[in-house]
DNA sequence: CATGAATGAGTCTTCATTCAT
DNA sequence: GATGAATGAAGACTCATTCAT
């Protein structure tokens, strides 16, 4: 896992602004070409050209495909990750019916940002070695939230990290749903409030755990 | 999309049994190399190899890798399809709190039944091409759940379909989790349990007001 | 070269009826691939099912598919070859003025009573191998023409072989433009009366100068 | 045939000096590939490999194998059209006794050049698709030897267009005779004699059509 | 004898990667 | 550093032919 961990960093760092700049066109470049052409068509050359370089260039930045690919997904979901980090930062200590919304809006406007990118980037976490990937970020936001859900005022878990982790995974779902074309007509319109209910309901009947230290005096 | 779909139908029926058994093999070896070596490297001559026959026998059943693996995929889905139904079936009438553990349970138990087999076929449902053949039992799904929703005689819901696809999708965002490692130590083992609860509270929580007054009476 | 011959030989006689139904089938079948489909997909499995029988029965008449169209190839050549025998045998004697419309009415009529078939043997005849077998025929009918040019009481020819040969060709190149769809319109129509123009024009400025004296005379 | 002339053309057009060089080497290697093994040995692996480079490199200039042999035909085709078009200009407002030797020598020098190379390439036009990259050059020489018909000063052509299609493929039929190996000992050294005698016997009958009109009055 | 499923060598074609210019 | 032509391994797929039933 070393070995295949180290095959994937980039080649050099962006020491030089070019070289940001570099960097950002073939992001740019490959999120466009696995939107437009999928996964399968998603192939360095084209890359190099829709960025506006040579596949010798591409190269220079990463030492292979996946590389590349890797390095593009690894930014959407840092981008994800932070957007909730900050989101978790702004209503810590604030009750359960506050959390939520805030959660939910972060997360679900990170996501629905650029639709057709997060969709396309799915298919990238999916294959070979993409599940490292995102487990890592993953882990991240679980994080972020088992700690805002320690500190709400209303509610006391037993184990904020795995309330966090089912909460999480949870409103993923819906939203992948939407973005992989699965829902059905007017999902869209009302996803942000019944993900609200739901993360609220949900965190509500998790609290209730304190209440089974009463029962069981 | 006619054109697309003819191109992935199985080449002939399994009218001898010699057949039914060869297409079975062929399934269990795609499944196999799925999940032993990923979706890149599950080439038809390893299926093949795998299922102990030529290329070309494999061609004798289906058109091309696709239409195989789409075959597949089509028939864990069914499978997954048809227990959730039963499962709806069975508990037609009855109140939220028995209907959501019996939700919960037969679906859990369809995607974990095997979890590795679940789990590569993620990969090829994201192919190109799959989210059509996901979206067709996907509807089948919700429209189960939805009629069972309305059936809830402790509860009104003013769009069941909404509600349903929801509250699946909500189901299934956890249970991907878990397949595809992401999850937390000890996220197996409470899964059942918290999808229960979650499910249960988002339940209660999207039914029509009326009936909150007859619960408190 | 006489293995390759032998390899190309039928397998059984028809020495049945059975057997020379069966052959003839096959034939047809292969014209109608051929004509429909195009000699690539032209194939064993294909002729033998629009023939109603399965490939292996294919391969009981037939060592394998170059036999086969060979065999239909030669049958089709030998029925021009013919043909045109046949008008040479019925003029024999006759002034060049007769001799040509015969011969033209009877090569045009045998290349064009089913053009189909034809311009699709055309394409055998070029495939490997194909040479060898036209060449036969082809000398066949070359000298069956000279015999019947040496008989002609109002010319002598110093190699009628020769003038045959180029003569024969010469027919061949304007029939073959019809078929092959590169004539220009209305081309079809005075095939045949250009033709004979062209036959007596040739044959006529080949005799031998004595004749001419006569003639005039 | 839009889509179908498309995936025929050539991928990059010669810009480089390397280039231009690379294709002249595919085009000679084909050429040989056909000459030595035919059509259907004639594989795209084979091809490079006679180039001295791989499949890849060829893959780079042509899209696919039958773009590659239609290119080479095409260039065949255009060079004996170009031979004959300069014979057609050199001896136009000459009278026909000038004019058939002029083009008949013209036609088979080009296509007596390489002998092997133009049989070669008679298996390439009659296979699928062939006949329209043929149809266009014959038009082209066809409408060339029109218009030199039409220029005669001792002969008036009623449908020179018709006249012209029929002389050249009367031309055609016998050079094809003689490279395909059908032709009887001697044939090839009195061949073009024996071409512009059947030419000339050809074009003086029909330009007695004018001749007709007097015999009417 | 007929059948047609199985075989697998051999095609075409793509694309990640390198390296001479 | 940039370029993009060249490379060739590897994949999908076909089809002539065989042979067990």
């Amino acid at each position: 896992m070393n070995d295949a961990a180290a095959a994937l960093r980039p080649r050099k760092s962006p020491v030089q602004a070019r070289s940001a700049a570099t960097i950002d066109a073939l992001h740019i470049a490959a999120v466009q070409v696995l939107t437009r052409e999928g996964l399968d068509l998603c192939t360095t050359t084209r890359i190099a050209a829709r960025a506006g370089m040579s596949v010798g260039s591409l190269y220079q930045y990463y030492p292979n495909r996946d590389a590349l690919l890797a390095a593009v997904l690894e930014r959407h979901l840092d981008d994800v990750a932070r957007t909730v980090e900050q989101a978790c930062h702004g209503c810590r200590g604030k009750p359960i019916a506050q959390m939520a919304p805030a959660l939910v809006g972060a997360f679900v406007a990170a996501k629905l940002r650029d639709p057709e990118e997060s969709k396309a980037l799915y298919a990238v976490a999916e294959a070979r070695g993409g599940a490292a990937l995102t487990a890592h970020t993953h882990r991240r936001v679980v994080a972020a939230v088992a700690e805002l859900l320690a500190s709400a005022p209303d509610a006391h878990f037993e184990d904020p990290v795995m309330t966090s982790a089912i909460a999480l995974s949870a409103l993923v779902g819906p939203v992948r749903t939407l973005l992989e074309g699965r829902a059905p007509a007017g999902f869209a319109e009302c996803l942000e409030e019944q993900l609200v209910l739901l993360l609220t309901a949900y965190l509500r009947s998790c609290r209730s755990v304190p209440e089974r230290k009463m029962e069981r005096s």
